[in-house]
DNA sequence: GGTAGTTTTCTTACATGTACAGAAACTTAC
DNA sequence: GTAAGTTTCTGTACATGTAAGAAAACTACC
């Protein structure tokens, strides 16, 4: 797979299978029976051709995610209406893109990958880079700004997802439970005073208290 | 291994190995040849045993990456000296964990686990949560605003280090790249602006920056 | 000692991602 | 036509995590 997608030269064996496809039938995959069944024998399967095949359109199963959050944002991340006042466009901007990931949490690998996702993203990022800078952010605080807000933003989405995942498919006592369990008041009584609100507390979605703390405070650093 | 590191009651069959004992020749491997060499069989290859019977002292290698990292806090996660400054006292404990942390960047994974890691981090959450308290938030607003802390750290070891793997195991371009190169001035002028820019802006270290903003504007919303 | 019960270990087997080596299906140059 | 080159596809093979169940090594009770 030399050159993915490159423009059809027509030389060589004629492909059979394109990028496009694989995504589209990863993604009917994924809708029907969870990303759990993804496979690359089963995608294989689906679109009647064999494992090794894929990988001259993907590189890798990691690839394929990409694509198919990339395909996923394409489709559900439709541009909301924002509000004139910069510091509030950030907040909004960001939870939309936020409110998107937060809905499709197969993939938490992926998100990882780097700081901005598909195409279809980067308008939500001018977005909040134009904010900040309309907050009278300088270039470079703006970008490391947008660097906080989404380390802010993945981390929420990876914790979240990954305890949850955590909780269901397994039964024993978490290992915070055992923690929690065995904390000495002397030594740590803070935590001991919260330790039996603490699995509500942090049940609490305050995602967007904590982006707008942290949002004020980009700003208030200038 | 339906109680793991249960008090021995010597019944059954005496065991060969111990819990301890697989993470310690876990330890030995990741340190001599890296996180990637560290395979079931190899593991028990380590210990004399058979792939099969570190499944009744840990529960998947996912577990054994937690223990790792467990043990790997108990041994490097030292407490500093704290100012008495309560705000700075949450930012010195925090980038005490974060710096730790940094340090093995094997486990990214593992600590997207939950939201306290082992025992010896459970003094920095008090330390965290004490100097919220200290500077007039509610245990409610304390909790929460550790774990927006907690999602900022975890979240900037996560991208930064996945993206750090991402460019050593690839030379094509990266996906940023590609993006950045077919910018629209038109629709995205604030990135078109700083495009040039980007790589050596994103490249810096700011996450005390970041940490500093969020915990500022956590304590502003009190 | 024998039998049952309990815990740990071993053996075998499977699903998965993917490396590697060619075969197949084309185009272009002669 | 044939040969060479290029791209895509196929078949085989391996490393890995781990499920399932049999076997082993012990204790407790008779």
């Amino acid at each position: 797979m030399p050159q993915p997608s490159a423009p059809r030269t027509s030389l060589g064996r004629p492909p059979r299978i394109s990028r496009e496809e694989v995504v589209a039938a990863a993604r009917r995959i994924v809708d029907a029976d969870g990303v759990n069944r993804l496979t690359m024998r089963r995608l294989a399967a689906e679109i009647g051709s064999t494992p090794m095949a894929l990988y001259h359109h993907v590189r890798s199963k990691d690839e394929l995610l990409v694509l198919l959050l990339d395909d996923y944002a394409a489709r559900t991340l439709h541009r909301p209406e924002l509000p004139e006042e910069p510091r509030e466009r950030v907040i909004v901007a960001t939870d939309a893109i936020h409110s998107a990931l937060a809905d499709c949490p197969w993939i938490v690998d992926v998100l990882t990958a780097d700081d901005l996702l598909s195409t279809s993203a980067l308008w939500f990022v001018e977005q909040i880079i134009d904010g900040l800078l309309a907050c009278g952010l300088t270039p470079r605080q703006a970008v490391h700004g947008y660097r906080a807000i989404w380390y802010y933003t993945a981390g929420e989405i990876v914790v979240r997802t990954t305890a949850a995942r955590r909780r269901t498919d397994d039964d024993r006592p978490t290992y915070r439970e055992r923690v929690f369990g065995e904390l000495d008041p002397s030594e740590l009584p803070r935590l001991e005073q919260v330790a039996d609100r603490w699995a509500s507390l942090t049940a609490e979605d305050t995602y967007l208290d904590g982006l707008r703390a942290l949002v004020d405070g980009l700003l208030a650093s200038r």
